[in-house]
DNA sequence: CCGGCTGAGTTGAGAAAATAAACCCAGGAG
DNA sequence: CTCCTGGGTTTATTTTCTCAACTCAGCCGG
């Protein structure tokens, strides 16, 4: 029997990415940075959240590589720092579209959703303006939509998804 | 100007959704739920969070709909709950893949995902055993894979996602 | 060159939440 | 009876959050 049984399930990417993002306010700053905030005094304005925790919040966000602290300068102002996402946080976007997508379906706002995400043509790619929705889908191309049938991995550790 | 000022932001569903599962030990509770928990004990065991903390969060997951108890009877012993998924906690596994999937790309384990989720044939689809991965996509059908463009909707309270 | 202003934080006190560990309680088994 | 087990409470301690006040560096106007 092992002094420090290090319990098996919360060691999986669930709970690793949990350790980086899942701390009160941290998704909604990288929300907030996704939506093009990025000073200190506009995270603050639009969370209502307490300055010490702000701080604090960017600067795991920095040291985790979900931001990264730019220099600016106005004209007529000294330089400071405003913080933007990395492509590590960038990448968090399907997490924050399937919260959103969750919330507007079971905790809708009476007068709707307020935010709408659309698709923009990247490089080479059609324009539309259609929303944009999270789908699970496995590599075959066959789309798994929520309410379906998904599997436990064979193997050791397999974890997550049993229908 | 009003003495509440009601900050913009955080209405929103994200901000909504997180009020729900966003608080330490929601989603893992719900990440085992998945993955088959059903029993106080086991969700215990396996995430090693204390009694009076497990108890409380399944409260707050039963008011909100995310979970259900239901009672069971084991041959030869009393009548006791157990707890599942509804209907409205299925529809976060879309949430789950995605941190999983994030966390897989950037905080991998050096043995590897030890967690894979695989396609399993619903009623009426073609079965087939591929992982499956979270994608968005808009409405047109057009795949808008992470690293792509998108941009707010227009109108009053659009927010999220600004490339 | 003095005082005020601004953005970006610190510091510190008090409230709320999390952790840890002991305790309880209903029923079945011995 | 007494013990055991699953599913929790209670209580104490530690950590986090919140709120409010304060600092600090530099530009600006007088």
């Amino acid at each position: 029997m092992d002094a420090q049984p290090r319990i098996s399930s919360v060691n999986c990417s669930v709970s690793r990415a949990l350790a980086v993002v899942g701390e009160r306010w941290t998704l909604l700053i990288v929300r907030e940075a996704f939506d093009g905030v990025r000073r200190f005094a506009d995270f603050r304005a639009r969370l209502g959240i307490a300055s010490n925790l702000l701080a604090a919040r960017l600067d795991t966000l920095v040291d985790t590589g979900v931001m990264r602290r730019v220099p600016y300068r106005e004209p007529g102002g000294r330089q400071r720092f405003e913080y933007e996402l990395t492509p590590r946080g960038a990448d968090l976007r399907p997490v924050l579209v399937a919260l959103l997508q969750w919330g507007d379906k079971y905790l809708a706002d009476p007068e709707g959703p307020s935010v709408i995400v659309r698709h923009r043509a990247g490089p080479g790619e059609t324009a539309c303006e259609e929303p944009v929705r999270v789908v699970l889908e496995c590599a075959a191309g066959h789309s798994a939509l929520p309410p379906d049938s998904l599997r436990r991995a064979p193997g050791p550790g397999a974890h997550l998804i049993e229908p």
